[in-house]
RNA sequence: GGCGCAGUAGCUCAAUUGGUUAGAGUCCCGGACUGUCGAUCCGGAGGUUGCGGGUUCGAGUCCCGUCUGCGUCGCCA
């Protein structure tokens, strides 16, 4: 090692010690006679100090060091004198007196330093993603997702998982998020495609007799990002046999008390929380609800039948739904104008018709456009059912059941986060159970499997197969912090009529299930175990424990939202001679259409 | 694919109703200075206002198109 010794640990103790550090300039106060320099590396800062000590040329050389210069200085250490020592630095109390100075590399002048307080603009981050990646805020996160890794890797060792890799180079199984594909060259034609997860090869896994399976898997899914989502992620994958709901969820209670109280400090009480779906949706309008504040959604369907305004009525009539949340202090928060960009934004973004509001006054009485349509009593009866006090917002959407969860689903995040309704430092987990195992696809005029076609249905609905699909409920749980669906899932089907059976109903038949499936099915015959398993999404995970809004922060070399790499232009156009091995032309369109 | 926000000096931003030579801080270059810690002081350099059209006597500003980044809806079994 050229070093002795890292910025980060100098103290007082280390007092006349003759050190070595290694690090790059992070800022230099040059005085002419004195030069400061703060050295930096991923553990700290220290001062080093050329001065009265130095000889000319090491005060030139000193004087020349610039931002992002990578030195060596070799020095005695020293407390500062007396009044000189900088409190808000770990290592302020002492600096080192150099002796011999190397510029170990030059930089060229950065685009932005690690340093400076305002962050530049995120495509000049990604772009020079190594001097982002300098910055104390990346250095964190990173630190920290290395430490929940290694906590989840500690936590199923000792609870005797082992840890299996698992193909990148698969099989295209259409269905679900669209495959990114890799061309064959020796069968010409023929595609791998990447894994969207590892399900299948886990599930084999347990019929192999590998009964606890974990992997830090890389997944990939070629849909459209967001904040919280990329086109290539990482989960923690986990399969484990002789099991139901209960026992997933419950080691995975374990791991998040772990995780909790030793990254965070906090104790989790468990069991964790658990709604049902239909709870979920009833209360919340999302199968991922923020539980950090109240806001539920109160049903006004009824209520709505017998008033005089038509727009409730008609809907309610209509078997739709008329629902509130109470916005609570929100009516001076939300101005008549803001009213107008919330009523604006549902019915942009989810279709809604329309936004009625009653705001609470002073006297206890309502406010709105619309209230003359009421009677005292009805007016009386939203406020009650809304529990409604002065100064607060009622909102109400009218509309399908879709609708009015979307709609009011993110009103309530607009509201919790406008009126402060929690604190962002607070962790809230629960889970979601009880899914239902199959939507109807309305266009499609089919079912459509809600998790995966090798969902398990509850034990309670199996007859329910034949009867009514659409009220069968899976043995399916996601794991929720914060609003996030931070894991999902799912007991699997390991009895071939049951599966036969939802193949069916997903409209496949025993042919194009056997195209699709085939070796799965296979093996479930020859002696599949009970089994099942979650996937936990590690970046979410990072996000939500470092307290972070985007989940490119908690990554390493993120890609855009075109899914582009900025730093390495990935994805880029290759050789005709590679495409010419691969038997692939490129069809070239030049209508914008 | 839809909707929205943004793009001006290396970086962060400003520029009145469309008006004359596009400014500031920082960074960079040169100089001064031994106790700074967002050092200070003096001087200097630095611009295809993302790109392409259009309107106008005149466009950073208005219009059309396009590219890039971000947010979001669709999408994500």
């Amino acid at each position: 090692m050229l070093r002795t010794h890292t910025c980060g640990e100098l103290t007082k103790a280390n007092d006349g010690q003759e050190v070595t550090l290694c690090g790059w300039v992070d800022r230099i106060r040059d005085h002419g006679g004195g030069v400061f320099v703060d050295l930096r590396d991923r553990y700290g800062k220290t001062q080093i100090v050329v001065g009265a000590e130095s000889d000319a040329a090491m005060l030139e050389l000193a004087g020349k060091l610039r931002n992002e210069f990578v030195i060596l200085a070799k020095g005695t250490v020293r407390n500062r004198p007396a009044g000189q020592e900088n409190p808000k630095m770990v290592t302020g109390a002492i600096e080192v007196v150099v002796i011999e100075l190397q510029v170990l590399n030059e930089s060229k002048t950065p685009p932005f330093t690690p340093g400076q307080h305002e962050l530049p603009n995120e495509d000049t981050r990604l772009k020079h993603r190594y001097i982002d990646l300098r910055r104390q805020a990346m250095q964190d996160t990173l630190v920290l997702r290395s430490r929940i890794i290694k906590g989840m890797r500690d936590y199923f060792d000792a609870h005797d998982f082992i840890d299996v890799e698992t193909p990148i180079l698969g099989r295209s199984t259409p269905e679900g998020a669209r495959d990114y594909l890799v061309p064959s060259r020796v069968h010409n034609g023929t595609f791998y495609a990447l894994p969207q997860s590892p399900q299948i090869y886990k599930q084999i896994m347990m019929i192999a007799g590998y009964d606890r399976y974990i992997q830090v898997a890389r997944c990939f899914r070629d849909e459209d990002l967001r904040a919280d989502r990329q086109p290539e992620f990482t989960q923690l994958d986990l399969e484990m046999s002789f099991v139901d709901s209960d026992d997933i969820i419950g080691m995975i209670d374990g791991l998040m008390q772990k995780l909790a109280k030793d990254i965070l400090g906090l104790d989790l009480p468990l069991p964790l929380p658990r709604l049902t779906y239909d709870e979920a949706m009833t209360r919340f309008g999302h199968d991922a609800p923020d539980l950090r504040f109240g806001v539920e959604i109160v049903d006004l369907t009824d209520l709505a039948k017998t008033v005089e305004f038509r727009v409730f009525k008609s809907v309610a009539d209509a078997g739709n739904h008329v629902r509130a949340i109470n916005a609570p202090g929100g009516a001076a928060v939300f101005t008549r104008r803001k009213i107008d960009e919330l009523t604006k934004f549902v019915q942009e973004n989810f279709g809604a018709k329309g936004l009625a509001w009653f705001r609470i006054e002073e006297d206890g009485s309502l406010f709105s456009p619309i209230a003359k349509n009421f009677t005292q009593e009805q007016l009386d009866e939203i406020r009650s059912r809304t529990d409604g006090k002065p100064g607060d917002l009622i909102m109400i959407i009218a509309d399908t059941w879709d609708t009015s969860c979307k709609a009011l689903y993110a009103l309530r995040k607009k509201v919790g986060l406008a009126l402060e309704l929690y604190d962002p430092k607070e962790m809230h987990f629960s889970w979601i159970v009880q899914f239902p195992m199959f939507d109807y696809d309305e266009e499609g005029n089919r079912w459509n499997a809600m998790h995966h076609p090798f969902t398990a249905p509850l034990d309670e609905d199996l007859e329910k197969l034949q009867s009514a699909p659409g009220d069968v409920r899976a043995k399916a749980y996601d794991l929720v912090i914060n609003g996030y669906e931070a894991g999902g899932g799912t007991i699997r089907i390991h009895d071939s009529a049951i599966q036969s059976r939802a193949f069916e109903l997903l409209g496949l038949d025993a042919q194009s299930a056997k195209e699709r499936f085939g070796f799965l099915l296979d093996a479930l015959q020859f002696g599949a175990p009970p089994h099942g398993g979650i996937a936990l999404g590690i970046d979410r995970i990072v996000m939500l424990f470092g307290g972070l809004e985007n989940i490119r922060d908690c990554i390493a070399f993120p890609k855009t939202q075109k899914a582009a790499d900025m730093m390495t232009e990935a994805p880029n156009r290759v050789d005709v001679e590679q495409l010419e091995e691969l038997a692939i032309r490129i069809i070239e369109s030049d209508d914008e259409a």
